[in-house]
DNA sequence: CCCGTTATAAACAAAA
DNA sequence: GTTTTGTTTATAACGG
């Protein structure tokens, strides 16, 4: 049965499966979001019981991640020694070696996995995450995508000046609260503090119930996530708190409920969906390997795609975006072949978290963030090995290709694989993006098809090119908004995110498994979703002071080299992200039954 | 509301 | 006859 899927990978054209897996439609609320329109989600009522469970889950998924993180890597040592010879004749012991091992494995990923989701599901009731269902990923999109502009800064703002009136009334704290839900943990709060998990729910915030809160810090009197071998471990901080009542009243103090605490909450929040990202990845190289030593005999070409198989079709675009949540692929998604891939077991759902994939609809191209070809290189390798769609537009990617080539020049079909080799993403549903990039090829006027001896070429008018651009990063004004707001904050959510990796332990990722260019990446992806955000907005990049942390990479500032220069303003590409996409789906392929259109021109 | 850009789909035609 | 390569047309989603 493994064969994997993959082969349906060619499908695409109909729309088939549509439905698909239900199970996204937990989390994909229904989608939740989209928006800014409504950004009303559909308040569920959750008690602060509930978040303080959701918290724990995070934090346990965090740990549990960090534990497969671990022992993926030994795993994969292990297999990797004996793959090599795996082939059919290996000796059944250590198959089964290895397969014991794996499915302990397994078990785990799922756990964790069920943990996301819970997590996840929390977030978004409480508002905080939004998920859109198909979004395509990207790097940063996961990120962006689940937070929550403006919605989350009005409600904050609410929050806190609703409870500047509880407070009157006697407790509840509301910097906590939302700290709380963002960051994970539960306050503290021997003094009382709530959450109130409405709050974010709509925007309606509905104070607090004093009951529950408690429950979390009642149970771990002294464990707070935020605290721990004497320091505040609130990203960035580090302040050393002698005891856990100092620590409480400096938390209460130095991270109540502002501006620079949503930043860093914000961030906090990437930070967890870029490992939950992470976390897919070697998901999924597992499952590849599993797939490798128990069936395997298939060819040893696997090379270009050969974790997609399995499952890559579930992941689509989302991969990164989609993060945790995002998992929900959107129901819309019918084009996208998802098939039942999926099949059962866990281990292959586990890529389907997040995922998506719906193919279509452009992963918003809302947030465009200007991307010059520097950008698309500098998260080359991100994007190699993350199935996350990559937020440039196929323009910008064809003629990335081709500057790339030697001569300036490519066929199509080197196009095709130049595609392939540098991102996961296009390792699957080719039919679909080789279709678009023909389109692109013949729609564009910058693109040149030169006859050759041997066939034709394809090379770029620069001049062509850069005509057509005036489009400019429009991002969402929402985010825009709270990436200013990050923006000033930068350093300090740097800081943070590093952090947060080591913290998690997820050195792992930056040594072993990934290789760390995901940390450079992640820090690039962000500082460009600033920048653009910044850009537009208002140029004030003062603020951005140079940051400290090695992080700095993630800092905007430069970045954006010249402004004006059309070359790097390439299009749409929403790094960010995403965060939209809206259900959209599908209804177009109704239309068949009447054309109608006159509308375009 | 109109326009321009981009993404998707698809229908076709011409070459391989 | 099938596949690949190119063109085009139609829609839809967005943002300005």
């Amino acid at each position: 049965m493994m064969q994997e899927s993959g082969t349906e990978t060619k499908s695409n054209g109909s729309a088939i499966q549509n439905g698909s897996g239900g199970s996204n439609h937990l989390l994909e609320c229904g989608g939740l979001r989209e928006g800014r329109s409504n950004g009303e989600t559909p308040a569920v009522d959750i008690g602060a019981a509930d978040l303080a469970h959701a918290q724990q889950q995070q934090q346990q998924a965090l740990q549990v991640a960090r534990q497969l993180l671990l022992q993926q890597q030994q795993q994969q040592q292990v297999s990797g020694l004996k793959s090599p010879k795996r082939n059919d004749k290996q000796p059944a012991l250590q198959q089964q070696q290895v397969a014991t091992q794996q499915l302990a494995f397994q078990q785990q990923l799922l756990q964790m996995q069920q943990l996301q989701q819970q997590h996840l599901l929390s977030l978004q009731r409480q508002g905080l995450l939004t998920i859109q269902p198909g979004q395509p990923a990207l790097p940063l999109q996961p990120l962006a995508q689940g937070m929550i502009p403006t919605e989350l800064q009005q409600l904050w703002k609410e929050v806190t000046s609703a409870h500047t009136a509880e407070e009157t009334t006697g407790n509840n704290h509301s910097s906590l609260d939302l700290t709380t839900t963002c960051v994970s943990s539960s306050a503290p709060s021997k003094t009382s503090l709530i959450m109130n998990p409405h709050a974010s729910t709509n925007g309606q915030l509905s104070v607090h119930t004093p009951k529950r809160e408690s429950l979390s810090h009642e149970e771990h009197p002294h464990s707070h996530p935020l605290y721990g071998h004497g320091v505040c471990k609130w990203p960035g901080c580090e302040a050393v708190c002698e005891d856990f009542q100092s620590f409480l009243k400096h938390l209460n103090s130095e991270h109540a409920l502002d501006d620079r605490s949503t930043a860093q909450c914000r961030v906090q929040m990437q930070v967890v969906q870029q490992l939950e990202l992470q976390l897919a990845k070697d998901k999924e190289r597992l499952q590849a390997m599993m797939t490798h030593l128990h069936v395997k005999s298939t060819e040893p070409k696997a090379a270009p795609q050969p974790l997609n198989l399995v499952s890559s079709v579930t992941l689509s675009k989302s991969a990164s975006e989609a993060s945790p949540q995002s998992l929900p692929h959107t129901p819309t998604t019918p084009t996208a072949p998802l098939t039942p891939v999926t099949q059962g077991p866990s281990v292959i759902t586990t890529t389907s978290m997040h995922t998506v994939g719906p193919i279509r609809r452009r992963y918003s191209d809302k947030y465009n963030v200007p991307i010059s070809s520097a950008d698309i290189a500098q998260n080359q390798e991100f994007y190699k090995n993350a199935e996350v769609r990559p937020p440039f537009t196929y323009a910008s990617l064809i003629r990335q290709a081709i500057l790339e080539s030697p001569e300036k020049q490519l066929t199509l079909n080197e196009i095709y694989n130049w595609f392939t080799r540098m991102f996961a993403y296009f390792r699957r549903n080719a039919a679909t993006w080789k279709n678009a990039v023909r389109h692109n090829l013949s729609l564009h006027k910058c693109f040149v098809r030169v006859e050759n001896v041997k066939g034709a070429v394809w090379t770029v008018d620069e001049v062509e090119f850069q005509k057509r651009r005036p489009q400019k990063i429009s991002g969402n004004p929402s985010l825009i908004k709270n990436m200013q707001s990050s923006h000033a904050y930068c350093t300090p959510l740097n800081a943070a995110l590093q952090a947060s990796m080591a913290e998690n332990s997820i050195p792992l990722y930056t040594t072993a498994s990934m290789g760390n260019p995901t940390l450079g990446n992640l820090a690039s992806a962000i500082r460009e979703e600033l920048n653009g955000a910044m850009e537009h907005t208002n140029s004030n990049e003062s603020d951005s002071s140079p940051g400290r942390s090695p992080m700095q990479a993630v800092h905007p500032v430069h970045v954006k080299e010249e402004p004006l220069d059309p070359e790097e303003a390439e299009g749409p590409l929403s790094l960010v992200t995403t965060a939209n996409h809206s259900p959209d789906f599908d209804h177009d392929r109704d239309y068949e039954d009447e054309p109608v259109n006159e509308d375009m021109e």
